[in-house]
DNA sequence: CAATCAACCTGGGTGC
DNA sequence: TGCACCCAGGTTGATT
């Protein structure tokens, strides 16, 4: 699930209400949700824990401690963080509690049980930061970065885009769309595109990207908000679970393949 | 360097 | 209803 737009519109809210909190208790009803340290050292180092600002890097979602160390989490497939008030009613497949002192409930809920939580010193923050690619909204991200990206890389476009140590934060969902939306067939070697073709997938990524932000992420399943909402991008989707309807821009059938191992959508007339 | 596959997990959908 | 099988928003590591 949680990709770029999903990670950003969680770590909005929780920007907005968790810094100052207190953790008093943390439970671990299942301890595989803590990849480092271990479980029982992870509960202990965060128990009286201060809670800082609330960062994204890709994929991955911040939490700076009063001791100068990182809790970091990564979602997934299924993960969500959801930022409860007191008493409020359980949610299914919780996986890890972390209670505050206000009452208020930080919850890692995890239906596949993939997603992790764990600590990291600054000098482990910095590395998984460099061994990461560019964020596709900074304004690093330009069209001559993604040319030479793109340079050289006879691989095809979907898996290169998927691959987060050339580009940071793209997943199934908007990899498709951002393919659709520049008009590129999934397939199409990296090497083999235009200038012409480069500036309009630079555009498209980061459009697809801010619309899924615009719209607090997609939710085909299981993905929800800091207060438990779904998200409206689905709504909005070109080709991604739209195989065997009609393309929008040019009523062709949509196609469902298989590329680098991933279910791939496009239009085979405007995406070449 | 690139492609493929298995693994990690649970649950929903489909076809027989 | 039951059951076998396939599929799923991600990442890593082994293999070819």
């Amino acid at each position: 699930m949680p990709e770029l737009p999903e990670v950003e519109t969680t770590r909005r809210h929780l920007a907005a209400h968790l810094p100052g909190a207190r953790v008093v208790a943390v439970e671990l009803l299942d301890p595989r949700a803590v990849w480092r340290p271990d479980p029982a050292t992870f509960a202990t180092r965060l128990t009286g824990m201060d809670l800082g600002d609330v960062r994204r890097r890709a994929k991955y979602l911040v939490v700076d401690l009063r001791d100068g160390d990182h809790l970091v989490v990564h979602r997934r497939m299924t993960g969500n963080l959801l930022l409860r008030e007191p008493a409020a009613p359980p949610d299914e497949h919780t996986v890890a509690v972390l209670r505050l002192a206000d009452g208020r409930e930080l919850r890692f809920c995890d239906l596949r049980r993939f997603a992790r939580m764990w600590l990291a010193t600054p000098a482990e923050l910095a590395a998984l930061d460099r061994s990461l690619g560019p964020e596709p909204l900074s304004p690093e991200f330009t069209a001559e970065r993604l040319a030479s990206i793109l340079a050289n890389r006879r691989r095809a476009l979907k898996p290169l885009l998927l691959d987060q140590r050339a580009i940071a934060g793209l997943g199934n969902i908007y990899v498709d769309e951002a393919l659709f939306a520049a008009g590129l067939r999934p397939t199409r070697g990296a090497d083999t595109l235009q200038p012409a073709d480069v500036e309009r997938l630079h555009a498209a990524i980061r459009a697809v990207l801010e619309q899924g932000i615009r719209n607090e992420g997609t939710t085909f399943r299981d993905y929800l908000g800091a207060i438990g909402q779904p998200g409206r991008n689905q709504h909005m989707m070109g080709v991604f679970k739209r195989e065997g309807k009609s393309c929008e821009r040019c009523s062709a059938v949509i196609l469902k393949t298989r590329v680098a191992g991933r279910g791939t959508h496009y239009c085979p007339r405007c995406q070449r």
